[in-house]
DNA sequence: CTGAAAGCGCTTACAG
DNA sequence: CTGAAAGCGCTTACAG
């Protein structure tokens, strides 16, 4: 009945038959039509229904949704977002606020993470556009999005959030990184003598821009500025080494989110004090008030998401550049250190 | 050339006339074929390669992944998951945990977000499964899973995680959340005199098992007992009316990641040191040296990934349900209070 | 209530 | 190098 040779067998995971409505109604002898009436929920004589379920049911009949999408013609509502590191809270909270302003408008928002791969990325695109997805919201891992050009040209939305896109021209939502960098390491200036800056791995666009800010007042060759720090035990272990110097830094400057994290926890774990600022906020950093540069992750989805909804609707706009200002939230006063509770 | 009356026009958004390689061969003057090995980046004559290339771009044409897809009889390498609330950063380390081991054998991970929502959920599973997802890993928010029945007895692989199926037999991987959570009441009643509970909306199962198992050791009418707080803001609020009180709760218990935040805010604003304890583990948490009952996110996302894998190459397998130990991180000892820094 | 035929937009053989 | 025909697994008209 079910021809273990179709096409569909042993490309991935185990062969596996796929029984189509045709074997449905051939083991339940009835035709084609009718097997599909009744595995769609329509009326049709007792008699049917319960060959026809039980066929269904003898065969793992699973209809294809591919082939029905196909011949209804319905237009898929998905639309796709690819972010670089899913279990930084940064992206989870962008993705949360796209998410919601695009259900709202009856859009399924689906959500994949490249892990920083330049291939999954490009992979993920791919499959994503191909399955009809509507509109794309893009935190490329790739340095290069020529690629996409094609794409473009051939009608996708494609919006790229927090990284811009390298040779292409697409819409766009980003910070003010480095320029934002460049002048909170120049206020630290002011009210000390040696500022550090913990920076991460050189990889992705926002790093760069954060550090060269930096490098800008610091110059290039400053020993008091690291990178490397691509999870916050990396970042904790540099900030140890910092202030284990015979001149330890007045004041840490800690260029993302996780980074400050360590930072902090380097402060705890060696009972130091220390004046702290990072660039991203955080629930710790909330806690332990320490001055925080941000731009909500949250409204650059929901300006992504914004701007995916438009382009449904009119694909021919000309592309946007936003670039957001990242804001200081005053918290402990830049001169005074960040005080941890007590040990035991 | 291209038929405004086609099928796909005008679903949602606005009509969007689509380009079929029909159309792009009839305006390039070719065949059908040749347009297709032309787009598919094969071999052709020049002449024949950039006409199809402007006709190509002129009438922005797009393959139709759905239709190669059913043609080809390629299978999706697709595996989706669906969470109740992405910016949990419980769940985006969870899904995070996942995507590593399928990324690792060829698997894309889709992930979608309910907001909490049933109807969201059966509306994402059914799109999701009707892709020909090769797995599904549902962190469900629907009070009632029959409705997937079908869909397993013909063959979809679904797994649950964090909370468990009802009226369904499924994989599942869920944590004692009841037993945990009466444990460390009993366990604060032996040095305290008025412990309080903070519990969430009694909307997920974890939520409801967790408060069962505090009011099995404090009574269901306690008024040291509340709920409601799913945002942290909720949960201060909460803390704040509580600790305001003429015999304010010596301890507090918060029953979620978020709730204890709250709890932690709530201290600071009033300037208090308090003994907290909190049901799954966090950042904020970790950096107090707040106790912590916690089963790791990253473990569940693993093991249900495995068991997707499992799955995807021998469908047959009996459900298993799985229970996992939530395990007490010693921090500060039990009957100390959580010493808040000091404010200028 | 049921069925035979046509077709969704592609790719896959198979010929020229 | 190129094309006409068949078919992927369904649903949509259209008949009976």
């Amino acid at each position: 009945m079910v021809d273990p040779q179709r096409a569909n067998a042993g490309i991935k995971g185990q062969p596996q038959e796929r029984a189509r409505l045709q074997d449905v109604a051939a083991l339940a002898g009835v035709s084609i039509k009718t097997t599909s009436r009744i595995l769609n929920g329509e009326k049709a004589s007792a008699g049917a229904t319960s060959k026809v379920l039980d066929a269904a049911k003898l065969l793992r009949y699973r209809p294809n949704g591919i082939a029905r999408e196909l011949r209804s013609g319905a237009i898929s509502n998905g639309v796709g977002m690819i972010v670089s590191d899913l279990s930084n809270p940064f992206y989870s909270k962008m993705a949360y606020a796209a998410e919601e302003i695009l259900a709202k408008e009856g859009f399924d928002l689906f959500i994949a993470s490249t892990d920083e791969d330049p291939q999954r990325e490009e992979g993920l695109v791919k499959r994503m556009l191909e399955r009809r997805t509507r509109a794309l919201l893009l935190v490329p891992s790739s340095p290069d999005h020529s690629y996409l050009k094609f794409e473009m040209a051939l009608g996708s939305n494609i919006i790229f959030l927090d990284r811009p896109p390298v040779n292409l021209l697409a819409d766009s939502f980003v910070s003010n990184d480095r320029q934002a960098a460049r002048e909170i390491v120049a206020e630290l200036k002011k009210s000390h003598r040696r500022v550090a800056v913990i920076g991460d791995e050189q990889i992705a666009w926002t790093a760069k821009e954060r550090l060269a800010g930096a490098v800008e007042e610091l110059g290039a060759d400053s020993p008091l500025i690291q990178i490397g720090a691509h999870r916050p035990e990396k970042a904790e272990e540099i900030a140890i080494e910092l202030l284990g110097r015979a001149e330890p830094p007045t004041a840490l400057l800690g260029l993302n989110n996780l980074i400050t994290l360590g930072i902090l926890q380097a402060l705890k774990k060696c009972g130091r004090s220390c004046s702290v600022v990072g660039v991203d906020d955080s629930d710790v950093l909330q806690m332990f008030e320490v001055t925080a540069l941000n731009v909500d992750p949250e409204r650059i989805g929901e300006l992504a998401a914004q701007r995916a909804l438009k382009r449904i609707s009119n694909p021919d706009l000309a592309p946007i550049n936003q670039l957001l200002e990242m804001r200081k939230i005053h918290r402990t006063p830049l001169d005074r250190p960040i005080i941890f509770p007590e040990r035991k």
